[in-house]
DNA sequence: ATTAGTTAGTTAGGATTACTAACAAATAGA
DNA sequence: TCTATTTGTTAGTAATCCTAACTAACTAAT
């Protein structure tokens, strides 16, 4: 049971009070923390704060804050806080049509951002973002550190690619991170799931650490976070829920015979919505509704009294009730978050709770995104961010020596 | 970001060396390690081992082995190993109908086990372990120092109560822990789902991090093991794959009415699978068997051309399929263990396999449980022996003041 | 205005852990 | 017997973080 493979160097214990003490820092009001307060919430002795603060202050990472009036009792104190500009980083939500990029500061706080097509072939489109990105933080006076690009499909690091990325063709072929890696001159690039960044960042919003977040739009996808982490599964595919089955395909038992396999995602995508009003209104129900409509007006309409309309969304809100009933007796989560636009609509949210609850004998608090859309960039800042820290915080070990 | 809630004494890092040095010497052939070779397996210099060891030689865990024949160029090692009788575990599976109960010396060898009937109501069945442990633990020359029991049911440490223990009647009244606990001595005592015990020992045994063991007989139940850990979810509930709906209730969308609601357990479980066959005879299936058949003769039956008896098994197999490709679409596990008196039948195993790879893109590996029905007593031992080789190993701390 | 009380932060000295370098011990094989 | 090789010990040092006692800066009460 070694610590790692080949030996430690135990002195890697230290660096223990480095990341406690800028964690606390970091989750400080505003205004800043004084070091007695460092030392009462990480449990070190106030001249082990004021040695590894005064590091922190040379290395440009803190900064004592101006003397406030001091106004309470005995010596005041003098706070200390991040200095924001201190390191950057980039997130980008990848998105089949169009791109979501931001750059944040070291507190999380997105200093710039922009939204552009994502178009083109998978080499254009990367290589966009790398000169955005490059533009980007040119402009500010740090540099970036990490970088962290939320993808529509499944990212393989061992063969640098990206897979089942069915809305963004010609990414299989090419080594996403080798040539972002090149084209930014940065070497600390993640590349994860969407709708797991998703996941992340709405566990985070929601302050729970067994999380899991559905995204519903033109796909369906689930990001799943497990004690705080994000949680692959195996091969990377964990979450594949739009494929759980609804109808399942003709096995060796018994059964009905010649009838279609059917999947949630068949029935409870947006398109599937718009597919099952059209099959409504072929079927003779009634309704005022275009045939085309709009997924939204489709929804609007179902509480309004509009059979057709009604019909369709109950299906979608059927299937999505078992798979988050499925789900919620596997997985047992602490909280579900619906996001994308047909899941954060809360006339969908409130048909499915509804139908939950008749499945499920505990069910799990279910709340619509409140990140209107960018809870995968949000996601992508914070995996960013996480990294950059430790990069920071880690000081070289000076004495070990050779 | 405190490392603990009130503050933490950093001196605590250490004993990182304790558990590494243990672990190598608890994972080392049985002939024993040197300490040369403890240092090249964990990192740490020699005269660190060296204090370390003697440390635990002194503490009675560890001893030298009588000097061998050298044999190889250099100076002949001494070679340590785990001095078993050092301390001792107590490992329960406690069954609807029969309870298992052994005792595990330091390595984990069962060194007494028994088995006897759980009978009476609850207060006596927990009386009755207590009684027993304590006769068998004084048969050894020491003291037990960690407890596990495996139940079937939902342990929930607040209350100290069993609850949803279906086949233990009168168990969620009793405060099963304080009760133990008084009667044998010990405080250190984990309660765990039988289901999940099982789910370690399996994980352990198959060499991987994330597993799910699903147990078929009377009930049908599911452990999960993430990373290495015992994954319980929010409320102690995971893994109710018993109760995945094959046909839900009626909900509000429109559908087939009047359809009596089906559960995975409805089909797939031990008495289930009788039921299925008398079902089959009554319509008619022919059959050589008799309606009152062994699960076990049905599932023979099966193989050999027996219609009713292949009809009832189809039936069942169907249903767990489903149930593992919708556990595998969301979890993306290395591996499924199948165990309990029906899941681990390799005609069972097989038309299980058979259904998952037609339902799943990339089905998981799905193997027997090997264990002969002892796995959640083995992964009882494994328990108990991590916390007590936890509490051996850690030394009081002397040089902290106060 | 002085003094007592309170809180912030520093200085000095010490404990713990684990390191490196050099050496001693024990064997195989030439 | 001598050399090469491997095991284990001794001596000295580095890193981290502690406690105890101090200084510093302020409020509030006399």
């Amino acid at each position: 049971m070694a610590l790692t493979e080949k030996g430690i160097d135990p002195r890697v214990f230290s660096g223990l009070s480095d990341k406690a003490i800028f964690g606390v820092v970091r989750d400080a009001s505003p205004d800043g923390i004084s070091r007695a307060d460092m030392a009462r919430a990480t449990g070190f002795s106030k001249p082990t704060i004021s040695a590894v603060v005064s590091d922190f202050e040379e290395a440009g990472l803190l900064r004592a804050a101006e003397a406030s009036p001091a106004g309470s009792i005995g010596r005041p104190a003098t706070k200390y806080k991040i200095v924001p500009e201190a390191g950057f980083v980039v997130a980008v939500d990848m998105g089949a049509t169009k791109t979501l990029l931001a750059v944040a500061d070291l507190l999380g706080n997105i200093v710039r951002e922009e939204k552009f097509s994502t178009g083109g072939n998978a080499e254009e489109a990367i290589d966009r973002i790398a000169d955005r990105a490059t533009a980007m933080v040119s402009q500010m006076k740090g540099q970036a550190g990490s970088v962290c690009i939320g993808v529509p499909g499944v990212y393989q690091s061992d063969t640098d690619r990206v897979e089942q990325a069915v809305n963004l063709p010609g990414f299989e072929k090419i080594a996403v991170k080798a040539r972002l890696a090149e084209r930014l001159g940065i070497d600390d690039i993640q590349i994860e799931n969407d709708v797991n960044l998703a996941a992340a960042a709405e566990s985070e919003a929601v302050g729970r650490s067994d999380v899991v977040a559905i995204s519903i739009g033109t796909g369906i996808g689930l990001g799943i976070v497990i004690g705080g982490n994000l949680y692959r599964g195996n091969s990377g595919a964990a979450g594949e829920i739009g494929s759980l089955w609804l109808v399942p395909p003709q096995l060796n038992g018994q059964g009905p015979t010649n009838v279609e396999p059917v999947t949630v995602e068949d029935v409870a995508s947006g398109p599937s919505i718009s597919n099952l009003l059209k099959a409504s209104i072929e079927d003779g129900l009634e309704t005022a509704l275009d045939p085309e409509a709009e997924v939204e007006a489709i929804l609007a309409a179902s509480v309004n009294g509009d059979i057709a309309a009604r019909h369709a969304v109950g299906k979608a809100a059927d299937a999505m009730a078992l798979a988050v009933a499925h789900l919620s007796m596997i997985f047992d989560p602490e909280h579900v978050v619906f996001g994308g636009g047909v899941g954060k609509n809360p006339i969908m949210l409130e048909a499915v709770r509804e139908r939950v609850v008749r499945l499920v004998p505990y069910p799990p608090p279910m709340t619509a995104s409140v990140m209107g859309g960018r809870a995968t960039l949000l996601g992508a800042v914070s995996v960013a961010l996480s990294s950059l820290h430790a990069k920071l915080i880690t000081r070289q070990p000076q004495g070990v020596a050779r």
